[in-house]
DNA sequence: CGAGTTGTAATTGCAACGGTTACTTCTGTT
DNA sequence: AACAGAAGTAACCGTTGCAATTACAACTCG
């Protein structure tokens, strides 16, 4: 299973505002045109950011501000803010092995702390790059296109 | 999104297998009984990890093989068979960011690097755990509850 | 007040998942 | 040769999540 593209769309928002916040009012519709897909998709998203305290959307005006500074806010934080995951697992264990059988009743155990490992691993990976990251990366890439 | 549960299923035939083949016929029967679903689930499973050439599958009297030592099969390994990815990518990008916008047309370019490092992060760490893990960490557990 | 914007509910189409039934194909045994 | 047990597989179901869309209420500021 993959992981859902509000998660991308999310990081291309961040870049977005950074960007173009001194140019243009940075509006859902502004967004929704920059990434190609419909205003509603963004203001969910963006109502996922602003609950999880990543950002402030004004009402009525328009515009995000991002609540902290960039490089205090992680790939990590946004990926838990926009794809909430029941109980915060992974892996979709099986639910009921059978407990009368030596290895189902065991295999929860046998496997825990692996699966738990693995998760960590991904996701230590994704506190090492902030919004800031972006920052830097996009005023690159826009000055070599100039 | 969650992995799905194919791969803990996967994981557990592995450890059945591996448990009981000594002392019973190992069927999808068998192991649906001891993952608590349907053999139809079981079989399908193991198909996916005989086309992958991880098992032989004996068709008509029963029973599972592994085609190589325990040690030489991954959680990678099992993972990719059984959860096999559009273009193996975990992250799905959203598909057409707007190629006029600056942010659009650099965006892939900018998250492509970050992305992939996750993604090999997680992977790696997959590579770290084997099915003869599985059968050391079952044999002491089993040990444990005698 | 009115224009522009966010917030949100309701609906749609689609795909994947897990489950189930039913049937075919294969294999070893009697 | 027939049979029983088992894998392989197609077809279908209900549920869930996703992305998209329409419609409308709530809010803010000029």
């Amino acid at each position: 299973m993959q992981i859902s593209s509000r998660f991308t769309v999310a990081l291309h928002i961040f870049s977005c505002v950074d960007t173009f916040k001194d140019e243009y009012k940075v509006t859902s519709d502004f967004l929704a045109s920059s990434i190609n897909t419909n205003p509603v998709i963004i203001r969910r998203i963006l109502g996922q950011l602003k609950n999880a305290g990543l950002i402030e959307v004004a009402r009525g005006t328009g515009g995000v501000t991002p609540t902290r500074p960039l490089a205090e806010i992680t790939f990590y934080d946004v990926y838990k803010a926009v794809d909430p995951i029941e109980d915060d697992e992974l892996f979709h264990f099986h639910e009921n092995p059978n407990p009368e059988c030596p290895v189902g009743r065991n295999i929860h155990n046998l496997l825990n702390e692996k699966l738990e490992s693995i998760q960590r691993a991904m996701e230590d990976e994704m506190r090492r790059y902030t919004i800031e990251d972006l920052h830097e990366g996009m005023e690159k890439l826009l000055a070599e296109e100039a």
